[in-house]
RNA sequence: GGAGAGGUGGCCGAGCGGCUUAAGGCGGCACCCUGCUAAGGUGUUGGGGGUUUACGCCCCUCGUGGGUUCGAAUCCCACCCUCUCCGCCA
């Protein structure tokens, strides 16, 4: 959530920046923040001032008392004011609640280099490697993975509906092996602390983050017990140190998982469905950091490196983007994406978002920092991106490295994590 | 899932309706004393919010949320978590 008092203080300058996402209800909810605001600052100091004299009023009742006088005129008197706190209480809680509400779905500030505008504004702002010509031959991933029997979507569905794909043999095989590949290169080359968290998380977990209550349609929930089933990684990683104050020995923190991400995809079914590369259950490779504020901005740069890094090792051509204010999730100020090439298809398939979310999931989960021994709390900012997404990686790879024969080649960086060198039709 | 015990300030730990605006200890910080070190003395020390040009003042915070009361760490209710035992189980 954006910082209050940044709305009260710098009202117009949180209003163009929010206004670059193109949403006109944003603005209507900043006013009825701000009127809000108004309303509880003026009850808060009526009530607390009544407090303030029930306060002086108990000391004076428990000098009478012990002096064994009585008391029962300050009593009768405080009856009336103790009705008045709680009806001003209550009255602060539905304010606050209102404040609450409205606070938790007014998104991040977009960052000034952030373009305004929606996804028509994004901007390609690189490319590395050479997008494989298209051909006849080429095939897509999903007549590949059936052909060399590396994917069960029917199989999937009989056990969990579409968009549960089974993987068998050589197809597991080569994704545990992608998996290690990433961790590895992100836990010995890029210096990040492997996290293995649960899969399922409280509500509040959900809204640390920013998946609740706005996405709560795209989530799978248990309601028997009020656990949500994870998204991505993003959401228990990033939440590790929710109501934590860490020492300036323990900033910045690095973390990589790979874990399994539900998503309902509601109103997502058709387009682009085809084999693996819109499912209800993927894994993925996910980095998180915490970072100090001044960090942030250099850290985005880092970690999107990192994520590009995999890439490279496969040797799959992919673009860059960064994202218009528009096409940015609430929680982040600003997002690349990075495409890879997927040359049987034809197009360019996303298999990562790197966002920094400055301080925005950091107020949510209240996770903070000290600069030094004994300076105040400060929020932290938070980094999340996918480095990468399994299925769309597995498709790029094998839609790059078929052969008109049929075959797969592995590619080197993958070979020291599979018992195969190249993959045959069955 | 059942039974029992417990959750208090950075840590340990007392408190079980008003002399607690949380004792005492440890740790941290500042100063004093001691020719170094150790020991000792004095003071200070959490977080959030409101208000103020500022100094400051005020409110909230004893797992969480409700309730009783003029007044709750303390009593009542619900929930969460930790520990012990039993049951079940990879």
């Amino acid at each position: 959530m954006l910082d209050l008092k940044r709305i009260r203080f710098e009202t117009e300058a949180v209003r163009d920046q929010l206004a670059k996402r193109g949403d006109p209800e944003i603005g209507a909810a900043i006013d009825a923040l701000l009127q809000l605001d108004k309303d509880r600052r003026e009850l808060l100091g009526n009530t607390e001032q009544l407090k303030a004299l029930r306060n002086e009023a108990s000391r004076q009742i428990a000098d009478l008392k012990t002096q064994g006088k009585d008391a029962s005129a300050v009593i009768d008197r405080m009856r009336d004011v103790a009705d008045q706190i709680s009806r001003g209480d209550e009255r602060l809680g539905t304010i606050e609640s209102e404040m609450e509400e409205l606070l938790l779905v007014v998104p991040n500030t977009p960052l000034p280099e952030v373009p305004a505008g929606d996804q028509s504004a994004n901007e390609i702002i690189k490319t590395w490697g050479e997008p494989l010509e298209t051909a006849e031959w080429r095939k897509p991933h999903w007549e590949l993975a059936s052909n060399l029997g590396l994917i069960d979507l029917e199989r999937g569905a009989k056990l969990s509906g579409s968009g549960f794909p089974v993987y068998l043999g050589a197809g597991a095989r080569l994704a545990r092996g992608l998996i290690s590949l990433m961790l590895d290169l992100h836990v010995e080359e890029h210096g990040y602390t492997e996290v293995a968290p649960p899969f399922l998380v409280t509500r509040g977990t959900m809204t640390g983050t920013a998946q609740l209550p706005k996405l709560a349609a795209d989530a799978y929930r248990v309601e028997s017990d009020d656990l949500w089933l994870i998204p991505t990684a993003e959401v228990p990683v990033t939440n590790l140190h929710a109501g934590e104050v860490l020492a300036p020995g323990e900033m910045p923190r690095h973390y990589v998982a790979c874990t399994p991400c539900f998503r309902r995809e509601a109103g997502a079914a058709g387009r682009e469905t085809r084999g693996i590369n819109r499912v209800h259950q993927f894994d993925k490779v996910e980095l998180v950091r915490l970072e100090r504020p001044e960090d942030s901005a250099e850290a985005l740069e880092d970690l999107t490196r990192q994520a590009e890094a995999v890439l490279q090792r496969l040797g799959l051509a992919y673009r860059v983007t960064l994202l218009a204010a528009g096409d940015v999730a609430q929680q982040s100020a600003k997002t690349y994406d990075l495409e890879v090439w997927a040359p049987g298809a034809g197009r360019w398939l996303e298999v990562s978002s790197c966002s920094n979310c400055t301080d925005y999931q950091a107020r949510r989960a209240n996770i903070r920092f000290r600069q030094e021994r004994g300076a105040k709390p400060e929020f932290v900012h938070t980094l999340n991106g996918s480095a990468l997404a399994l299925p769309r990686t597995m498709i790029a790879l094998l839609e790059a490295y078929q052969s008109e024969d049929g075959a797969v080649d592995v590619p080197e960086a993958l070979l020291p994590f599979v018992n195969f060198s190249r993959l045959e039709p069955v």
